[in-house]
RNA sequence: GUGGCCGUAGCUCAGUUGGUUAGAGCGCCAGGUUGUGGCCCUGGAGGUCGGGGGUUCGAGUCCCCUCGGUCACCCCA
């Protein structure tokens, strides 16, 4: 079989990539340490479908939505089912929760895993991407959107990137949002012909969404239109205070955004997202998240306010090549094991294996040579070397593999070596290693 | 869905107005060193020039189509 052979047959999908190592190294890190923020904060793992009947997110997310209205992988089972590849995390955790009632609230849930949008890729932007994300579904207290953006901006400052923005805005409630939907609608009226091309027709249907138009038509048309964060109901407005001070109390600096209108119609009061400064690409936004106070409803379940947040890995990974440059792999192995007489690797690979000590070593039999050469790529700390030598005496020899002096061009140094017993080598690798 | 740019070795790329058998660096494998990595030297493997069609005596090179990549619009992570 030739290579050529084997790649011209198939491809990843447009849109999909293979996250093989060391890349995905990084990628584990990213999630295992969202992981681990959220378990510090209470959250519970909560693993749902990677797809859903299509109504979970029609309703969920809102058909007048780009996500839903174009960007789904829809599919008819062979029931005749008419499902979905699940394109956001919230919906399908919403379901979940409807579904399975839990006896406490709130329900603190995060989770991990892919999601898909029929999109046409290009940088920070996949057609199978992959998010972390938290939900905390019944409480109403805006110390729990704290909690949220806490989370993702510790998470954020945990996994390396400096370089961010956090935007917030208050989208309102069903209380006072039609009120101020009204407003704009007025406002923009008056200005139609000022708007874009496309908002000029389209700003009756979703008027929130001009203020997130770039073109400079609609940024100069809507520069001073109202805005919702003036126009909040007490409760709203009492809630955004609350929300805004905590953040100052955990000096968490926010920018107050009150174009961000983000594009999930589920949203409602606190809504925010964080962006990566060193990501100048269109697609910025690392994260972002918000109330969503009457999505429980919609799904069916009883009225429950709640607050979310997810995160982009890709995005983050990508901020972080940006910022600081591409990480070396951590996988490294503790030791590599030569093996000069063929056979004996395998039995002492699995000793020291099953002491937790991270072993590589070389198949094919091949030269000593190619056996340290190998170990030397491996990165590993140290060659333990047996030979026929060693099993006479019943020992293996030792090897550091990180001289000092191994700057690239120094010449070949003299072989140290440290004869250590057989018998008790995995007791005294964990020692060393240690 | 629309548009710009780009497809030559595993990777990064060179390849003259179209002209013989398509090259380099890095990487990989082997030898130099019959038990020792990095540096060095020598050799080797590896390509249907993304795919198809056309023009031509002759196409990696020119034309068309197609697939893929990439960037941008839209929108979002």
């Amino acid at each position: 079989m030739s290579k050529s052979d084997a790649r011209a047959q198939f491809r990843a999908p447009v849109g999909t990539r293979d996250i093989v190592p060391p890349e995905s190294a990084g990628f584990q890190r990213l999630v295992n340490l969202f992981a681990e923020h959220a378990r510090l904060a209470g959250y519970g793992l909560v693993v749902s479908p990677l797809f859903e009947e299509v109504g979970v997110f029609a309703r969920g997310v809102g058909t007048s939505t780009d996500i839903v209205a174009k960007e789904m992988y829809e599919f008819e089972d062979k029931g005749g089912r008419s499902m979905a590849l699940r394109p956001e995390g919230t919906a399908s955790v919403v379901r979940s929760f409807v579904e399975n009632p839990p006896p406490v609230l709130p329900w603190k849930v995060w989770y991990w895993g892919p999601m898909f949008r029929y999109e046409r890729p290009q940088a920070g932007r996949y057609r199978q991407f992959h998010q972390v994300g938290a939900e905390a579904i019944g409480t109403d207290d805006p110390e729990a959107d704290v909690e949220m953006i806490a989370l993702a901006w510790d998470y954020f400052e945990g996994v390396g990137v400096g370089d961010k923005t956090l935007s917030i805005n208050s989208l309102g409630d069903a209380r006072c949002r039609p009120d101020y939907r009204e407003k704009l609608m007025v406002y923009l009226a008056g200005r139609e012909e000022d708007l874009c091309a496309e908002h000029r027709k389209r700003y009756r249907e979703n008027p929130l969404r001009v203020l997130d138009c770039k073109k400079a038509e609609c940024v100069a048309a809507t520069s001073d239109a109202p805005r919702q964060v003036d126009s909040l109901c007490a409760e709203c407005e009492d809630a955004f205070g609350r929300v805004t001070t905590a953040l100052a109390a955990l000096s968490i600096d926010y920018v107050l955004q009150p174009r961000l209108v983000r594009g999930l119609d589920y949203y409602t009061r606190t809504t925010f997202e964080i962006a990566a400064g060193s990501l100048d690409a269109a697609q910025n936004a690392i994260g972002g998240g918000g109330r969503y106070d009457g999505l429980v409803e919609s799904l069916g379940g009883p009225p429950t306010p709640a607050v979310g947040f997810s995160a982009g890995i890709e995005r983050v990974a990508l901020a972080l090549v940006a910022e600081r440059g591409t990480e070396q792999s951590s996988e490294a192995p503790d030791v590599f094991v030569v093996d000069l007489c063929g056979g004996v690797a395998s039995v002492l690979a699995r000793d020291l294996r099953r002491a937790g000590i991270a072993v590589a070593r070389d198949f094919g039999g091949r030269s000593t040579k190619a056996q340290f050469k190998a170990a030397d790529r491996s990165g590993a700390r140290f060659a333990l070397v047996v030979g026929p030598d060693e099993v006479a005496a019943g020992t293996v020899s030792l090897k550091s593999l990180r001289e000092a002096d191994a700057s690239p061009g120094s010449p070949r140094p003299e072989n140290t070596q440290t004869a250590l017993p057989r018998a008790t080598i995995a007791i005294e690798m964990k020692r060393i290693l240690s």
